[in-house]
DNA sequence: CTAATATATGAACAGTTATTCATATATTGA
DNA sequence: TCAATATATGAATAACTGTTCATATATTAG
């Protein structure tokens, strides 16, 4: 650390970084809420949602998983405010639930260069 | 499913879903990528580099943990293409790797209605 | 070359999590 | 009320991951 060339700006940052760093329980909500959108199986629910709102059943055909593993999956999305539900008769309607889900996720595929 | 008032419209971007969900090499591709910066841990140093590169040494002093845990971390981060790293004499510096990091974590704290 | 400093890494343990299976709840139509 | 359909959920297991500890590597000063 000593010897950096760049000491002095480097030490500068890391005093504004100390100083900005948002408390641990933001810090933690931020992470859950990434970690929420991190697994194939969560992903493909939003990937399908982007084309609209769908009820269970359709969700489970449009991702190719089990009633189970997507109604489990489907209450940690809405639990973190990423998709919203709406009952429609005997079936629950999910939708995502604000425009920031769909930019994140276009940011995301812009970064590896991945179409979507 | 079939009682649903809106089974018409669900069913057709059911389809579209079906029809535009990225490939499953893909899908991993990005929930890995979301999963790289869904820990605490990591996050920290990600909100750390917003204030500039920095090596290691000021990254441990930023984020309060250890030099090892931050090392492994950094790893990570780098073979995911999140952070770049810099050899600087015995110092390595690391910097966030492109604008689609900033935007991805400003897009999240909104969502969140964090102050960053 | 040697000592000192900065950073990386392998192994192991603890904690977390996604899926499956079985079952429960809720809504509708008869 | 009863049967059928859609969705939710609890428990259990298997797989994964972050941290720690000890140690290795790399760079520079002397």
């Amino acid at each position: 650390m000593k010897g950096c060339d760049h000491e002095q700006q480097h030490a500068i940052a890391a005093e504004r970084a100390r100083a900005n760093m948002p408390k641990e329980e933001e810090v933690e909500r931020v992470a859950a809420s990434f970690k929420a959108i991190s697994e194939p199986s969560r992903l493909k629910i939003l990937f399908a949602l982007r084309h609209g709102e769908m009820c269970v059943g359709h969700i489970v055909e449009a991702v190719g998983s089990t009633q189970s593993a997507v109604s489990h999956q489907l209450r940690i999305l809405k639990s973190f405010g990423i998709v919203s539900a709406r009952r429609d008769g005997q079936n629950i309607a999910y939708a995502l639930a604000d425009e920031h889900v769909v930019a994140v996720l276009e940011l995301a595929c812009a970064h590896l260069k991945c179409k979507l």
